[in-house]
DNA sequence: GAATATTTTTAGTCTTGCCTAATTTTGTGG
DNA sequence: CCACAAAATTAGGCAAGACTAAAAATATTC
């Protein structure tokens, strides 16, 4: 763990709004599969032009954060990944600040935390990792880069796809209606609740399950469906 | 208090970074003294060229932000002054949440709530004002605007001003030295602390004092100089 | 109140990051 | 491999917000 410092300074040189956003968007583009990462998938993605993305993609390969050709796509370089990693460090952490301690929903953090992981400063996110007890998801069910970049390579399923008798951990929801939420506060479900998956009904796909060890409880499959879960 | 949502919401149309910077530059030299605000004065403080100042008041004036005459000077609306007072008010909760939660020092808050007071959304800055269970006075001594944009008329003074016998408030620092402040944390001094003036002593200016109504001890005059109170 | 100094304003540029339209390159189907 | 479709690129522009240099307006001083 120690070493961080050193490794966050090389990745924290500064890059502009614009500059960030594209680096979060080619990470999340390059993950997903690989599929080549073009210009019109950048374009769609950030909701603009071709034509502007090609001028960035210049401006982010003399910066050495990416590497492009025509014929393969564009890759992040290691520093443009580092980059990226820390944006998306950052946006998760603040999701998670914004739920657990400003009392945000589900659904509204996001858009806040697009705006707070631009800002700068060598230490925040240690020290903002540090303040809400190093969480290992954001409120979505998505693994926090650590401070080193890595970034558990978790697998996020629904309850629905749970074996029987296992028992999984809540790391966020699919749906943030308040109509789910208000029920999951009834059944006193959180990011990080431990269930169990007692019996799969065949009738109906409903699920049988137990909640932090407690008594047997019911759900439906569209609920089961709708909660994002980890073994 | 019921008001201030509606309050708040009047006031929370969306500027951009430039237009906050402006407005919140203007307020405070507005609220300094009985100087005309200039074109010139604008640019000094915000490091640029009058030039750009006059190009950006005329934006200001068409928005209904500011009033603006050649031979008056500048004024805010009072749309204007409650966007001011909105991105004070962000800027010192932000400042109080660096300093609290994230073991900033004082002397490091204010360049990251530079960048935080300008994160925009509608309950931002009163889920954090509740989260800091509602501070009164910013890490530096100053007043923190409330969501309807009253701003205490606080009469801040340094220590060595205080009369004897009077209790008073610590409410920042006027030195940030890591020796002052590694002193501060020996003292058991921190922001709200209460401090009692017992004595001063003629021959240095060194002044005894109860700290939380504690023991009586002496500090320096050097000290008790820098350390800003209210009564 | 004329002369001078200062301040304000105008005019014209620059950079960033976006746009549209036109062109070139690449890829695909027959 | 030719024709056509799709994608990438170039060229030329625009708006925001800064700049410099020069002109106009205002203040100050004798």
């Amino acid at each position: 763990m120690f070493p961080y410092i050193y490794i966050m300074s090389t990745g924290s040189h500064i890059h502009t709004l614009s500059e960030e956003n594209y680096l979060k968007v080619i990470y999340h583009l390059g993950k997903d599969a690989k599929v080549k990462i073009s210009p019109t998938a950048i374009a769609e993605a950030l909701n603009n032009n071709p034509a502007s993305v090609v001028d960035m993609l210049k401006k982010l390969v003399d910066k050495k954060l990416i590497l492009y050709e025509k014929t393969k796509g564009v890759k992040l370089t290691d520093k443009g990944k580092k980059s990226a990693l820390l944006i998306i460090r950052k946006h998760r952490l603040w999701e998670v600040f914004l739920l657990e301690k400003l009392e945000y929903s589900w659904d509204e953090v996001h858009e806040i935390a697009e705006q707070l992981e631009h800002i700068h400063n060598p230490q925040l996110a240690d020290r903002l990792d540090k303040f809400l007890g190093f969480p290992q998801y954001d409120p979505h069910g998505d693994p926090i880069p650590s401070a080193s970049g890595e970034m558990a390579d978790i697998y996020k399923t629904i309850l629905s796809e749970v074996t029987e008798g296992r028992t999984c951990q809540v790391v966020g929801v699919k749906d943030t209606s308040s109509s789910f939420l208000q029920y999951l506060k009834k059944l006193d479900i959180g990011i990080g609740t431990k269930i169990t998956l007692i019996e799969k009904i065949p009738f109906d796909n409903s699920v049988i399950v137990s909640v932090k060890n407690g008594p047997n409880t019911t759900v439906s499959k569209l609920f089961a469906d709708s909660l994002l879960v980890h073994e």
